[in-house]
DNA sequence: CACGTTACGGAGCGATGTTCCGCTTTGCAA
DNA sequence: TTGCAAAGCGGAACATCGCTCCGTAACGTG
């Protein structure tokens, strides 16, 4: 699904091209998970046993590294939704349920959460690649519970799916924040109609 | 550590101490509001015409430094608490009121979200404060609104303030993402008993 | 086997956090 | 006023990290 065309006009890859890509994307997966996905550049490179610049040359940015370890896992967390929908008692528990399961992906990648932050404009490959992916998913499981009558608060996919990634994004093990807590109230939330409430404020 | 006594043996302190002080506490004011909470640490030694050797010496880490600039800011959000209280229609009112005041104050300093990350244990001198300042606030007001049983979900205050920190935490203007809108349903949970769900995830 | 093309490696640059130590300033006292 | 020790200052220097650049090595085709 992901991956279109297998052979477009295949330029024939050199054999070391694809041997040192395979070893980079395994030794990011390594040290990702050692280290966080914030570990050094060079920590990478020098696992992978190549230099820099090769490591550069195949993944210009830290993200375009990020979408070669992640993509299957984020996959997998994707073809999750559909799933939930029919097994669950109803669209609002299958809700509830995939937004933790994307919370236990997120909670488990050290770091990951940043994906939401740095730039809104170019839209940085692991950002883009959550939107095209999870966007839809969620998207359609809120559909689901709107039309259930479950959820009734005015939210949108993104608004939804950005502010999980950023209650997540740095929780380190705290005894005294527990994230799918907050998570749950969140999503709790979407079941009431809001009263005029937000002109409340001062100023 | 936050050095409630005036003079407790009054050591002297020179006179160079405290214009210098004052120079650099100025300086990061400026500094941070033209450049975020991370500019450069030569930056505001330079705006503040000092060394680094100096301002190092003033403020350790640059949660210390932060804690100078904004703890006037962080009281005046800690006192309109009660304010809010004895003027809000109801607690619950209040509650909604004092947190979107807390979204603002974290919102106009472009990255002061991170507060929460970083270092559980040691406990940045800017995190100490929040829990110190802000966490009472946020306490008696959950608990009138408890109280008055428009709250009924349990959720902690620690757990309430870390939340929406952290949903705040990188705003940028981004039209697809309101973050006040997102707390308001955050608060909104919090008015509905949560059923078993908790334990509705797979695995 | 030879040669052009492609990719590799890692030194090097610029930016930043942080430390260290010789020199200056300050305040007290003679 | 002047001398002096202690306190404080400045910024060079070191360590890290992201990223670029280009001489050199590997590949694969004829």
């Amino acid at each position: 699904m992901t991956d279109p065309t297998p052979e477009p006009a295949a330029p024939r890859r050199r054999a070391d091209v694809e041997r040192n890509e395979r070893a980079i994307v395994d030794a990011a997966s390594r040290v990702f998970s050692a280290s966080g996905v914030d570990a050094p550049v060079r920590e990478v490179a020098a696992a992978a046993g190549v230099g820099m610049g090769t490591l550069y040359r195949h993944f210009p940015t830290r993200a375009d590294l990020m979408v070669a370890v992640y993509r299957h896992q984020i996959d997998e967390c994707a073809e999750a939704g559909p799933a939930l929908l029919a097994s669950a008692p109803s669209p609002f528990v299958a809700l509830l349920a995939w937004v933790h399961r994307y919370v236990d992906f997120l909670g488990t990648k050290h770091g990951l959460g940043n994906v939401w932050q740095g730039d809104a404009p170019g839209l940085t490959a692991l950002h883009q690649l959550f939107l095209d992916r999870l966007l839809p998913v969620l998207s359609s499981l809120l559909d689901a519970a709107r039309e259930s009558g479950e959820v009734v608060a005015d939210v949108r996919p993104y608004e939804l799916l950005r502010a999980v990634g950023d209650l997540v994004a740095w929780t380190v093990h705290d005894p005294d924040y527990d994230v799918r807590h907050i998570v749950t109230l969140l999503l709790t939330g979407l079941r009431q109609e809001q009263p005029d409430w937000e002109q409340t404020d001062a100023d």
